[in-house]
DNA sequence: TCGTCTCACACATTTGAAGAGC
DNA sequence: AGCTCTTCAAATGTGTGAGACG
């Protein structure tokens, strides 16, 4: 979504210039309809990535860290929950990450942008978080600039980086800024570090990071009671709350209690009592408070001490509370399609482990580090916890957690999902096995799991096992199971591997996982989805394993979509089943749904004109089958919004990162000759905005068994963990949109590599591609870790590019002026603004504070909207641009 | 009835202004 | 006059619980 490439001449007339300033040369460089700009997107105009790339460019290198992910991992272990209001919240934890490997002279940009992970709706049932039915329809994306953007590379790497100050909303129709979210919904907030100079061509210098612990389900309250002790806990603000608070739960029923003693004695008092013995009421009013307090604790056992005694001394976290749901089940309705679910239980004492320290403040990541055992991560992966930026982070986690849950495998209790995927060998997975009849049962014990087992167990497992860090991640993080729809997804994106990589070598302190026990799923044929719902593995390909285990959850929303376009091709023989359409009730729909009966795919939602493309071109309404087969397949590749290819009635997806995309022509037609696109019957409702029917949790879609055939993306996005050298070799590899899920803007159809065919990418026959398809054929387990990503040549970072033609949504963009760098003139008649269509439904809304980037003389421009609060992180810039 | 959301509340923290002192 | 430090009030952030809504 980031990945648009500002061409203000081409959708901006020059007479909107002095709209924009660019705020060192004071001078007005860009079109106050920013939005235009990003909208317009230019796709046959874009120039290869190789050759913009700034050769030897240090962002190749570039490396991001999550510091706090101990405590990220703390709550992901039970499943993270945001508070999102109307009238704003911030994110907790927060969002804190150390950048590096930038060049230091060189000025960036750094960008939050929070994504769906999936297309489900979820509900707290049973202590687990439960898909009931699919997502609404996506908002308009926003992004939160930080403030200090612009700024050096020596600025960004000398300090922490925090977003704590962007805030959540659920208020569809906010006008500060802020994310807008939808309530019960699954998210992963993704980091975009961007050059400064290339905001003019965002995708060029663009790195993208995604942590997995960092998901969420967006609430509006906490539902599950331990995620509300772990926020009192670490949460500075919710000291009031803890148990040695003024407003803990012991004080606030005291008073209560004392108010409604109070109220009673004065009852009996004006009853029985001389009205005029004021003292004696007070004196009791005054004791009460005491042996209520007794009383109180008596009913609620609460500790003394600090956080860890708290969690361990609340009742209410019993052993079913305390289990952490990692459940994956798969959802059976009318299909073998299951949901896996995946339910980790957490002891008390795990996620004691896991607080922080007695002053309640956030566990830093040495600490939490400490806690793990890092010697399985070297095991796991060959890649050295330096090498990936992720790694640092959540890599301690994994190793610990994830041996114990492969041994749950073993179990008769075993995760469905996971027993029911074949072999525990990586390779051996069976198609067969990728649909457990029935995923209600459930691992006793969540340790029991075993390390090898774990990736065919999980649906992203697949990955896990090959990639020590996604293990971790599941076992730390519920969130990293991937919803069945979307499992293909996870395979496209390098830029995840490189953070799952990253992951297991991390140590997790063990907060949790050790201790976890998966408690069986209490009602085996709902479509119980454990917080971090798991992907389900629906690909019984062997030779797709990479991207099976590759974690969707943490994949961005728009690749994850994507790969799920490849998916539901898979299935031909799969007749149309009632699929969850996000509805775009905005003015810009943003993604459309393709599902079979097996698989549901979340389409970013074209732009108008695409939609115009859809409802012609596309899938007969009455049909809702989609021929990828058709010429428009190629289109459907690369989304382009170009009008230029109205009559192909391809599906095609808003181009917004015109920069990533190649040519048309160089688009390969990923789908598969043989698998055709279904779409509901409904697909032409989505041109026009309006809700969609959820599907019954019971319908909830799962996502079959693709064809095997790995794909040259495939083996780049599935590298086993030996062979991905390093975050910064990916980036290097992918250096533009292809790493990062949110950024690339792969192919949906090469979202999922497994439904793939080798020969559904002729682009990617660059050299280097071959060279990582036969690798991953060859070794679909785990390639030679020294041929993986070094085989890549740099050429291919354009090939790649090329790939990743088409995004999935186009954010609403809002640009600072700030941000903005001074037009380059001859980007401004690179392309006529009427041969790109704007698409206004895809805006992207930068929100930041501008105010500590500018330069003393310009401040003035921004005090006077700002808001009135201190912090104001947000400015409403002449009523166009929020920030 | 249930699930979800909104709001007011109390408390803690943060922020910024004002004043004092040097 | 300028700077630093302290104090204080307001703003802000937080979870809770009651109530409203569908």
């Amino acid at each position: 979504m980031l990945g648009v490439e500002m061409y203000p001449s081409l959708a901006l007339g020059p007479q909107r210039l002095n709209d924009c300033y660019y705020r060192d040369r004071d001078v007005p460089l860009y079109p106050s309809t920013c939005e235009m700009a990003a909208r317009a997107l230019p796709p046959a105009l874009l120039k290869p990535h190789a050759n913009t790339e700034t050769p030897a460019a240090p962002q190749d290198s570039v490396r991001m860290e999550l510091e706090n992910a101990g405590l990220w991992k703390q709550f992901s272990t039970v499943g993270t929950e945001m508070i999102v209001t109307k009238k704003g919240r911030r994110m907790f934890p927060q969002l804190r990450v150390k950048l590096s490997g930038l060049n230091p002279s060189l000025r960036y940009i750094l960008l939050l942008d929070i994504v769906p992970v999936d297309s489900s709706r979820y509900r707290f049932q049973d202590n687990s978080w439960q898909v009931v039915g699919g997502a609404e329809a996506r908002l308009p994306d926003r992004v939160f600039i930080h403030p200090d953007s612009p700024a050096t590379g020596e600025h960004w790497q000398n300090r922490t980086i925090s977003f704590h100050r962007a805030k959540l909303t659920n208020n569809t129709l906010d006008a500060q800024g802020y994310i807008i979210l939808h309530s019960l919904h699954r998210y992963q907030p993704r980091v975009h570090v961007i050059e400064a100079r290339d905001v003019l061509m965002w995708g060029r210098a663009q790195h993208s990071f995604t942590f997995p612990e960092t998901q969420f389900i967006t609430v509006t309250a906490y539902q599950n009671n331990k995620i509300t002790e772990l926020k009192i806990n670490s949460n500075p603000f919710a000291k009031g709350f803890r148990e040695n608070g003024m407003n803990c739960k012991k004080q606030r029923d005291a008073r209560l209690k004392r108010k409604i003693t109070s109220s009673q004695e004065e009852c009996l008092d004006i009853e029985s009592c001389d009205p005029c013995d004021s003292t004696e009421l007070l004196s009791q009013s005054v004791e009460l408070p005491s042996s209520a307090l007794s009383i109180i604790n008596t009913a609620l056992p609460i500790t003394d001490s600090g956080f860890h005694t708290e969690v361990s001394s609340h009742p209410d976290q019993t052993d079913s509370d305390q289990t952490l749901v990692i459940e994956q089940a798969f959802l059976t309705s009318e299909m073998p399609s299951s949901m896996e679910s995946q339910q980790q239980t957490t002891s008390e004492n795990n996620v004691n482990n896991a607080l922080m320290d007695e002053t309640g403040q956030m566990m830093d990541l040495s600490g939490y580090t400490s806690s793990f055992p890092t010697p399985q991560l070297s095991s796991h992966t060959s890649v050295p916890q330096s090498s990936s930026m992720y790694s640092v982070v959540s890599s301690t986690q994994s190793s610990d957690l994830e041996l114990p849950r492969a041994s749950s495998i073993s179990s008769p209790h075993s995760m469905p999902a996971y027993s029911s995927l074949p072999s525990s060998e990586y390779p051996g997975m069976n198609s067969s096995t990728a649909m457990p009849a029935s995923t209600t049962s459930l691992p006793d014990s969540y340790p029991s799991i075993s390390h090898s087992t774990s990736s065919h167990l999980l649906s992203s497992s697949s990955y896990h096992s090959l990639l020590p860090t996604d293990q971790s991640q599941d076992n730390l993080s519920p969130h990293t199971p991937t919803n069945p729809p979307f499992q293909s997804i996870s395979a496209c994106q390098g830029s995840r591997l490189t953070i799952d990589s990253g992951q297991n070598q991390v140590d997790d302190g063990g907060l949790s996982s050790a201790n976890a026990t998966t408690p069986a799923v209490p009602n085996p044929t709902q479509t119980a989805f454990p917080f971090p719902p798991v992907q389900p593995t629906n690909d019984p390909d062997p030779t797709s394993p990479p991207c099976q285990s590759i974690p969707q959850s943490a994949l961005p929303y728009q690749q994850v979509s994507q790969c799920n376009q490849i998916s539901t091709p898979s299935d031909p023989n799969t007749t149309p089943t009632a699929f969850p359409f996000p509805p775009s009730g905005q003015s810009t729909p943003n993604s459309i749904m393709v599902s079979s009966n097996l698989n549901t795919t979340v389409f970013p939602f074209p732009p108008v004109q695409q939609q115009l493309n859809l409802s012609t071109s596309g899938p007969s309404p009455a049909t809702g089958s989609f021929p990828v087969s058709q010429p428009s397949g190629l289109s459907t590749i690369p989304a382009i919004p170009n009008p230029v290819h109205p009559t192909t009635g391809s599906f095609s997806f808003p181009s917004t990162n015109a920069i990533h995309q190649g040519p048309m022509q160089s688009v390969p037609n990923t789908l598969h000759p043989s698998t055709a696109y279904t779409f509901p019957a409904s697909l032409p409702k989505h041109t026009t905005p309006g809700p969609l029917p959820n599907p019954a949790p019971t319908s909830y879609p799962f996502p079959t068994p693709i064809q095997p055939g790995p794909h040259p993306l495939q083996s780049l996005t599935l590298p086993s963990p030996c062979s991905i050298p390093n975050t910064t070799q990916i980036q290097s590899t992918f250096p533009q949109s292809y790493h990062n899920p949110s950024f690339s803007h792969i192919p949906p159809q090469m979202a999922n590599p497994s439904q793939i065919t080798s020969q559904s990418f002729p682009p990617l026959q660059t050299s280097s591609a071959p060279q990582l398809l036969s690798q991953s054929l060859t070794h679909p387990q785990c390639p030679p870790p020294s041929n993986a990503y070094p085989a890549v040549a740099p050429t291919e970072i354009g090939t790649f590019s090329q790939l990743n033609s088409a995004t999935p949504y186009l954010p609403d963009v809002v640009l600072h002026p700030s941000l903005l760098p001074s037009l380059d003139p001859s980007l401004s008649s690179s392309a006529p603004p009427s041969l790109y269509n704007p698409f206004s439904s895809y805006s992207l809304r930068l929100c930041q504070d501008p105010r500590s980037s500018l330069h003393l003389p310009l401040r003035h421009i921004y005090r006077q909207p700002q808001h009135a609060h201190g912090q104001g992180s947000y400015f409403d810039l002449g009523g166009r641009t929020v920030f």
